[in-house]
This record gives C-alpha cells, sequence and structure tokens, in this order.
DNA sequence: CCTACCGATCGGTAGG
DNA sequence: CCTACCGATCGGTAGG
C-alpha cells in the first residue's frame, strides 16, 4: 500500500527491488532537500518543507534520514564531489595555465548559478549551520580547494603577489557568486572573462602580445 | 525600583532626565544585538538571547523595541551610516586614485572584520533574513556602493574592464572578509595592498612608474 | 521592566 | 510511510 499511488509494471522482472526503489526515492528527497537547502539555507528548511515537497508527512522523513545534519552533511559532500568531478572535466584538454584558470572559473561560477540539482551553492551561507556541523563541512572544503591550489601555483605570477590569498580570493569570489551575480547584463562566459581580465597579471607583460616590455 | 541596580547621585542636578537614561538603555540593546546578529545570524539570533545579554527578560525587550524586524532594520542602518563615515574620513587628503581605493578596501577589512560594535559586518548574511526585510536592507546598502562607484570611476582603466563588474567583485570580497579572514599570516594592510595589487591595472603600464606611458 | 502567558513551529520519536 | 505525539523554543502580548 506503501506504492499505491505509483504506476507498477505487471511483470515481476521489469519492477526494481524494494531496496532500488527505497533508493532511488532517497534521492529523490535528498535532491529536494538539497534545493531547498541552497535556497533558504540550514536553519529556515525546516523538516517539514521537505517533507511537504517530497510528498510525505514530517515524521516519515526519519524512515529516510537519521536526522537533519546527517542529511545536510550528506548533501554537502555530495554536491562538492559533484563539482569537483565537473571542474576537472572543464580543464580536460587545457594546457595555458590562464586558460586552465578562466574554465575553473567558469565552471565554478555555473555550480554556483544552479541551484536546480544536487551540484548546488551550499558552500557559502554556512553561519546558519551549526558549528559543529560547520566544521566538518569547512574540511571537505579544504580538500576541494586544492584544484585551485594546484592551478594558481601554475600561474607565472609576479612574485609580490601572495598565491595564498590570491587563491582565496578568487575561491570567495566564486562562492558567493549567488550572491552578486544578476542576470541580464553579462554572460557567466563574460563575467569570467572579466575576472580573468582583473585577476591576470604576468612577470613581465600584461598582454597577450609578449613585446614592448622589459624586466623589472 | 526599575533603577534598583543602578547607583543613583544624590543631587537631582547630576541625574539625566528620565528620557535620556532610556535613550542610553535603548543604544546598549541596540549594541547588544548588534553583537549577537553579527555573529549568528538574523535567524540564529533569539529575542530572548539578546534580552539575556542585556540583563533583562524576553517580554521586556518590547519596552525598547518594536519587532525583531524593526531592531535588525535599525541596526543595519546605524551600521551602514556609520562604515560609510569611517570610509570618507579615511579617504581624507588623499588625491591618487589607486592610493584612495586601498585606503577605502583597508577601511572596508578593518570595520567587516571587526564585530565589537555597532559598525559590524551585517552587510552578509542576508539570507537568514525574511524576504521582505532583505529588501529594505539590499536598497540601502545600494546607496552605500555609491561611495565605490565613484572610487572606481576615478581609476584609470584599460577599456576592456567593466567597471561595474570591477566594482561588485571588490565589494564582494571585502563584505564577505570575515568568512575568509584567518588572523595571524598577513596584517589587515597587508591584504588591502595585495588586493590592490592585483586589482591595479593601468592602461599601459602595470607599476608605479608614472614614465613611459603615453595618453590614449 | 516583570509575570505569565499565547499560538506557532521546531527536530525528533514510538508504535504501528 | 502514517498517526499521534513529545519537549523545546520561537516572536510577541496583556496587564501590571
Amino acid at each position: 500500500m506503501s506504492t499505491r499511488a505509483r504506476p507498477q509494471p505487471k511483470g515481476g522482472k521489469l519492477r526494481p527491488p524494494k531496496h532500488e526503489e527505497h533508493a532511488d526515492r532517497r534521492r529523490e528527497i535528498l535532491e529536494i532537500a538539497g534545493e531547498l537547502f541552497a535556497e533558504r539555507g540550514y536553519r529556515a528548511t525546516s523538516i517539514r518543507d521537505i517533507a511537504e515537497r517530497a510528498g510525505l508527512l514530517a515524521g516519515s522523513l526519519y524512515y529516510h534520514i537519521r536526522s537533519k545534519e546527517a542529511l545536510f552533511v550528506e548533501i554537502h559532500n555530495t554536491a562538492l564531489a559533484a563539482a569537483a568531478t565537473r571542474i576537472h572535466k572543464a580543464l580536460e584538454g587545457l594546457t595555458d595555465p590562464w586558460a586552465r584558470l578562466q574554465a575553473a572559473c567558469l565552471e565554478m561560477l555555473e555550480i554556483q548559478l544552479n541551484s536546480a540539482s544536487l551540484t548546488l551553492p551550499i558552500m557559502n551561507n554556512l553561519r546558519s549551520v551549526p558549528a559543529n556541523v560547520r566544521d566538518v563541512l569547512i574540511q571537505q572544503r579544504d580538500d576541494f580547494e586544492m584544484i585551485f591550489r594546484e592551478l594558481v601555483a601554475d600561474l607565472p605570477l609576479e612574485d609580490d603577489i601572495d598565491r595564498n590569498l590570491y587563491r582565496i580570493l578568487l575561491l570567495s569570489l566564486l562562492n558567493s557568486a549567488d550572491g552578486w551575480f544578476r542576470e541580464g547584463r553579462l554572460s557567466r562566459a563574460e563575467i569570467a572573462a572579466q575576472i580573468l581580465r582583473i585577476f591576470r597579471h604576468q612577470r613581465h607583460s600584461n598582454r597577450q602580445v609578449p613585446s614592448s616590455d622589459k624586466l623589472s
């Protein structure tokens, strides 16, 4: 009777096993919860909001999840992993360090500005999360930042630029994109290009034209 | 009996009038609430938290404030006004556009990283605020951004840099400073200098040497 | 400024 | 997955 509302294929062969159905339902719930957390933040999203959107009652959610905190941590991890995969894919085949950085920035923008799927912008907004949970999340974010650490390490930056701060500032911009982005004026690709125009500093020349500059 | 705990000067002349005492108490409450909002965000700060820190009971707060929302709006306004004043003061006497920008950045950093007084970093963290309140706040923030609009307008930037986005990115960095700043490694002044090193682009030359430049 | 309370909502649980 | 709850906490109010 729990499957009352869902159409069932007649042949037993076509029906997936129970635990698979259950895993699907769980994934569905994670996705819904992810959207809500991304839209409203941790605290402003109630367990009842999630349940309602998933079509069940608040108490029933606990058949699928252990707690609100565990739910959030799992979503955050999934989102980080998905984001890392997307960025790695976006870098495939690119060798020029500036081109690689620009591609990574663009992909980060797409990720942060798309709250539609599990690959979502929860990376900010951590202040609404209980302190104990936040500590776990921040550590996993550090792992994720390794990608950018390597990207920045490859840049031919002037010596007086602190690469650590450079990376932190860049990531801070990208992670808070949904706070400052306004649809319409500039495309995401144009914004990525602009960001790179600002962050692009080379040891000797500032433009593509390698000429006309002398060393320090 | 409401003044029971506070020492009272004997002579009537030394005691401030009732309405002044009351205004003092109110200011005290605003300051306390401001710190809490800055630390925990709007939603995570309860009226009872504020009351406790101020030494009274939750219900009694409503003798001083109209509502939690009104309290937050008032604090936000006060903070923005104080920040604008501080930045204007920091710019006094400076004429070089890059020096002015750097001074403004440093002052913004100091403001954002100091959650001790009413001049505090509430500018971020707006997602935990109810939507209707947020709209009011964002508009007043726009007024505040005018300072940076002018600072950026004065910069001798290359033509292919979008000054609007340039300002938005810079402000986003500064406003989220308490999210990425780590005490210890670099001083605030050093960070401001680094930010300027990144955001400094001139039409023809990239260094301080004023020579060897021709006008466009 | 306190006492004493309101209705609403929260995360979570027991028992089926 | 539902019914029927729990204790805790929320913003806010009445009446003094």
